[in-house]
DNA sequence: AACACCGTGTTGGATAGACAACAAACAGTT
DNA sequence: AACTGTTTGTTGTCTATCCAACACGGTGTT
């Protein structure tokens, strides 16, 4: 699946997506260009497209990888039992705390609108086909649930990454969990 | 002099050079291995030996590139002019300040203990040779004075790193160029 | 003593990235 | 409309780094 890289390639690619997320905290993604993106990086800029067709392939594939990061950590636990349900969003905030200039920058609309979108549709896929709650809903009243959830959870880490990540994520883990458990009970 | 870098070095020799700093925060230089400083710079064995024939040769290039740039400072400013003075003191505290680890751990005798000593005879070379007051007094007296009162800056410095920089660059400036002229004018 | 283990210093071949140069598209200026 | 400056893709050559492999010396274990 994921080959093993050649360190160059991996430094590279790091250093160019950290630099357009750098970037993105200030301007919109049109307005920035390649030149910029390479200049920050400190990269050739012949190099980045090696790597990349422009700087939206980039974002894209930035987003990407954090999707699938997600997916990863989605599904390495079993959601039935609480305690790992619990540590499994523990672990997605931790995931977000280590990134939290590109997620607070990505959540934020003006620059990238898709993110969000994606980040809900993704969570919502998983909720509807693997968890047991919600499947015993009717399709339509899930789909409304798990929206419901799914964006009021997306909003409660929204702003915690605007208050700094003051809590821990295990508090926020344990709030947030709490939240969506009552949120589904509300049609049992 | 300084000719002009391949990209690829620059980015070599800084992260091993980062990595050598941060294992010192640690351990003793004699228990550090290349190998060690090249995992945590992800850094190819081999391509460390095309720089640096080992790790002792590593310290000492970081310690000539802190000295000559430490005289750079010293040399681009008016020591006579009491405003150029501080302005040049606040500029090397700004300096330290941007590599804050770097000075914490080599100022640290146990793992390096020559560097203090460098650090001192530049500005004791500096002083004696280039600074009218100090020029004035015996060669004796201004040797011992020199010491005494570059040994005491340094220290106030170490202190200063050790309080975590409470004080700005400039408020220290001021405060270390206060000792320095106090102490000179000791003699007159 | 024989053994395995680990870091060292070095080599050779493969490749990613640096760099310089280019034509083309575009935006703003006069 | 010609002019200036900037960004864009693209290409060819050069070289720094990667990687795997090697012989060597030191250290410790049985």
């Amino acid at each position: 699946m994921s080959q093993k890289l050649d360190r160059r390639k991996k430094y590279t690619r790091k250093v160019l997506k950290d630099s357009l997320i750098t970037l993105l905290a200030n301007k919109s993604l049109s307005s920035i260009t390649v030149k910029e993106i390479c200049e920050l990086a400190d990269i050739n800029r012949s190099t980045f497209y090696t790597h990349y067709t422009d700087h939206y392939d980039l974002l894209h594939k930035i987003e990407d990888e954090i999707t699938e990061d997600m997916n990863r950590y989605l599904h390495s636990y079993d959601y039935e039992k609480e305690e790992e349900s619990l540590q499994m969003t523990e672990k997605i905030l931790e995931y977000i705390t280590e990134n939290r200039l590109m997620f607070q920058t990505l959540l934020n609309h003006q620059s990238a609108p898709t993110f969000e979108k994606r980040l809900m549709d993704l969570t919502r896929n998983f909720m509807i086909n693997t968890w047991p709650r919600a499947n015993e809903l009717r399709t339509e009243e899930s789909k409304y649930l798990s929206s419901f959830v799914i964006s009021g959870a997306i909003h409660v880490i929204k702003e915690w990454i605007a208050q700094d990540l003051k809590e821990s994520p295990r508090e926020m883990a344990e709030m947030i969990n709490q939240f969506i458990n009552n949120g589904l009970s509300y049609f049992e």
